[in-house]
DNA sequence: GGCGGGATCAAACCAAGGTATGACCGGCCT
DNA sequence: AGGCCGGTCATACCTTGGTTTGATCCCGCC
């Protein structure tokens, strides 16, 4: 493990903060505990891999904009819900955009843990792929305009000539772009490149 | 829209199985009822494309084993759960397993509508996806072992003289079983044969 | 026995991919 | 002005990819 993970503790009750502390610091988890959803959102924090365990229902915000505001910002941890008086529709809502679970109180620490081990789980996921794909991305974006035209027609299918025949110049020239792609992209055969453009192009959220 | 979808409605309350049932025809929606979890298992009906609405406390059946029951017979179709008496446990449970929604009894004709063709909707994606993939691992089977073989070096980005080196055969051999490959597959470029052996191999469910 | 399919290989040939060298141009920054 | 970068092109040369023709071998099937 590079980096221990962080639980990210948001409730209004402190003896819950507490209790969830040292239950998540007893088994090796880092922990970092809010009063409020404000004081999470306001908080600058590293982005270490981790997740956030949030009542649905805090005196400053509910559960679901919370996540909306996540979103919005850009954090993308996951998000473990917990609520003293949830009923179904919330949990369901919750679920559908995306909480990796939600919990009643009281609750059962190996509940919770379980919960928590899933989402540091998932984040784990998010985060290696997301580093490939911004990895890819990046020294995609030090191609040079034409060389960045020429790979994504090249790993469209198109043949050098073809190229060429689409920007107006001659297969010469595509055949120098191309070569200067490979070598920035780090691609050793056409297969990888084609691999690469898969995680430059497209949108999945 | 090429077929009709066709929403199972699952409940032992025979009026609800009505009150359901005029509701989906109101809306042009084609509608099968029964009236325990065994008689949808147990009947055989084309496979078209729609969902199952079906109650979590039914007579012989939860609506979780429910779930399982579908996987293990390989039946896809998105689940609707609704219930009277659930808890929320059950309905994250249920959501986790892949349900679409969880409605609590009562709901709002809306509501069931909303949810209902969010399923429905799930299952096209889910079936334009499958046929696809299905199509190109049906042509792959019809490849000879050796270009079976050939193919998946091949986009795995080898070269010709690597293949024949991995395989021990030489280079013409190789491009000769490369050829069929195409052709066989209907692969027009090296870029579609990539692209088809991504979906020969591998497994996301 | 003969027939077909799969697999193997070779020779010959053509098309496409890839690199190196050298050159010219235009814009931009110092 | 000079330098750098991006883009363009040409010539030459080599590697890889791809097809055709033709041939051999083995195996299972009718």
């Amino acid at each position: 493990m590079p980096d221990k993970a962080i639980i990210h503790v948001v409730d209004d009750d402190a003896s819950m903060r507490g209790a969830l502390e040292s239950l998540f610091e007893s088994v090796g988890l880092g922990t970092q505990t809010y009063g409020a959803a404000g004081d999470f959102l306001a908080a600058s924090f590293a982005d270490m891999p981790g997740c956030i365990v949030i009542d649905v229902r805090l005196p400053d915000m509910n559960g679901l904009d919370f996540q909306a505001k996540l979103t919005q910002m850009g954090v993308r941890l996951p998000v473990v819900m917990m609520t003293g008086y949830g009923d179904i529709p919330t949990s369901v809502r919750a679920l559908k955009r995306g909480a990796v679970d939600f919990l009643p109180k009281p609750f059962r620490d190996q509940d919770m843990l379980d919960a928590v081990m899933a989402a540091i789980d998932r984040d784990r996921q998010r985060r290696a792929i997301d580093g490939d794909v911004s990895q890819v991305r990046q020294r995609f974006e030090t191609l040079s305009p034409r060389e960045q035209q020429v790979m994504l027609l090249v790993t469209a299918g198109k043949m050098n000539k073809q190229v060429a025949g689409d920007l107006g110049i001659t297969e010469i020239t595509v055949k120098i772009h191309r070569g200067a792609a490979m070598r920035k992209m780090g691609a050793r055969t056409l297969v990888d490149l084609v691999h690469m453009a898969e995680l430059v192009k497209p949108r999945r959220p």
